[in-house]
Parts: C-alpha cells; structure tokens; sequence
DNA sequence: TGGTAATTACGGGTAAAATCGTACATTGCT
DNA sequence: AGCAATGTACGATTTTACCCGTAATTACCA
C-alpha cells in the first residue's frame, strides 16, 4: 500500500516552486536571487523555506558537494491540478467549465490562445 | 473615497462563504451543519469563525433578533477573479490560457459546458 | 596551513489561522 | 418563577506560515 501524501506547498512554497521549474534545477542562492527581484526577504529565509520542502518531499537535493543543487520533486502539472480542484470545489461549485468562463472572461487571452483552447475543444468533443 | 480592502478570505473561510453564496443568508446553525458533512469541526468553531469575517467585513449580519443572520458581503464572481489572478500568477506563469487548457484537459466537462465555452471564445474573438 | 568567503544547519520569534471550552444571555415551556 | 435548550461572546491553546540571526561547516587560495 502507497502512502499518499498530499502535501499542499504554502504561497512562499510555489514561488520558490516556480523558479525550479523554469530551471530544472538551481541552488539556493539563484534561486534567492531571482525572488528578490520581486521580493525581499533574506538569503536565509529562502533557504530555510527551501530546507522545509525539502523535509515534506517537495523538492529533492544532491548535497554530494557543499553547494546543494535543488530539484523539484512534484510536477508543475501535479501541482496545478491540486490547486485547480481546490479551488473548483470551494469557489467554483464544482464546476470546471464555471472556472473556464471566468478565466477566459476576466483576462485578456491573445487571439492565438484562444485558437489553441478551441482546439482542445473539437477534440475533447470528438471523445464522446 | 471609498476605503476598499482586500482581505483574501482564508480557506476555511471560503467554505462558509460558499454556503453564504448557495442560500443569500444563513444562520451559524445552518452553516455549521452544512459543513459537517464534509469536515468535522465544533459548532463554536464555525461560530468564531463567522464573527471574525464579520469583524473583516466579508459577512454582514442581522443582529435584531437573538438568533443572528448572515449574508455574504463579497461577491462570488469578485472573489473567484480574485483568487483566478493570484493562481495565474503563482503556478500559471501569467498565463490565463495555460490555466484555461489544463482545467479543460484535466477535468471532464459536459458537452453543453463546452459549446458555452465555444460561444464565448467566438465572442471574444469577434471584440479584435 | 591558516584565513576568508560562501554555504548550510539550527534555533527562535512573530503573526495569523483554526479549534475548542466555558461563561453569559435569551427564549420558550411547565 | 424556574428550568432546559439554544445562541453568542470571550479567552486560551495549538498549529502553520514566514522570517531572520548566529553558529558550524566546507572549500578555496594566498
């Protein structure tokens, strides 16, 4: 029997999350340095939050050198999902196409997004 | 000058907000047996809880008999914008279309739900 | 080889969220 | 009037998220 976990990264976690992702794999301090862009808190803090993944199985490190290199251990897909329905059960009744008319009606999407959804659309309606 | 604050409603919060939202108004009781099928917490929880959003400003209350009433005092269609933002932002890259596909590719929606879907891109489009 | 710079480990401290127990108030019924 | 039931208010505790300072470790190089 496989244990689950379902470990929900924090509003700091993601962020540190996305980076990774966009990166395969970084160090603490690239990835410290490219929050601080937009944010600012210490060097410390980023590798303390980093350290708490790591503990929670979010992230996983070669620590075979000093500098430990960080990878992601959940996928950026896995992730969306969990966060997806989340918010389509408390926010959206349930209901993803509620969440799609939202989002498609809220922002702005260039004509070439649009043409990809619609794509997706023949063909999710050609499985039935 | 209308002072307008953004408080982010916390998860537990949304879950009584989503009650609000289904009924327009409710009393604690109802709330908090709504809840219960899901989740099991003590009534004075769903209680405090209540009084503190009220505190926030996300509820309003009728206060003029012992037993009061509630009523949401955000919109579901602000709050889930609100919340949509935030998601593209953290997990989407900035992306409104990113999240639009995985949400239709990850979740089933009805046939119906689809063509409304269609509807709308075939509106936006048109606005270009 | 000894010193310096970079990095990780550790501990703590604050704030917000969530939960609960208990006290107090009100109403209805007998 | 007194009791039981129901509701609100209040205070305390626990958990979680977030943040930072300092000590310990390692690597490099003069």
């Amino acid at each position: 029997m496989t244990i689950i976990k379902n470990t929900k990264p924090t509003e700091s976690e993601l962020e540190i999350l996305q980076v990774l992702w966009d990166r395969q794999s970084a160090t603490v301090r690239t990835v410290h340095e490219e929050l601080s862009k937009t944010k600012d808190s210490g060097y410390t803090t980023t590798l303390k939050l980093m350290q708490i993944m790591f503990e929670k199985g979010l992230v996983t490190r070669d620590d075979s050198n000093k500098t430990h290199i960080y990878q992601p251990a959940v996928s950026r897909e896995k992730t969306q999902k969990q966060f997806l329905n989340k918010m389509i059960n408390t926010l959206f009744a349930g209901s993803p196409a509620n969440l799609v008319l939202q989002a498609l009606g809220g922002h702005a999407a260039s004509e070439e997004e649009l043409e990809k959804i619609e794509l997706l659309i023949t063909q999710l309606k050609k499985q039935k």
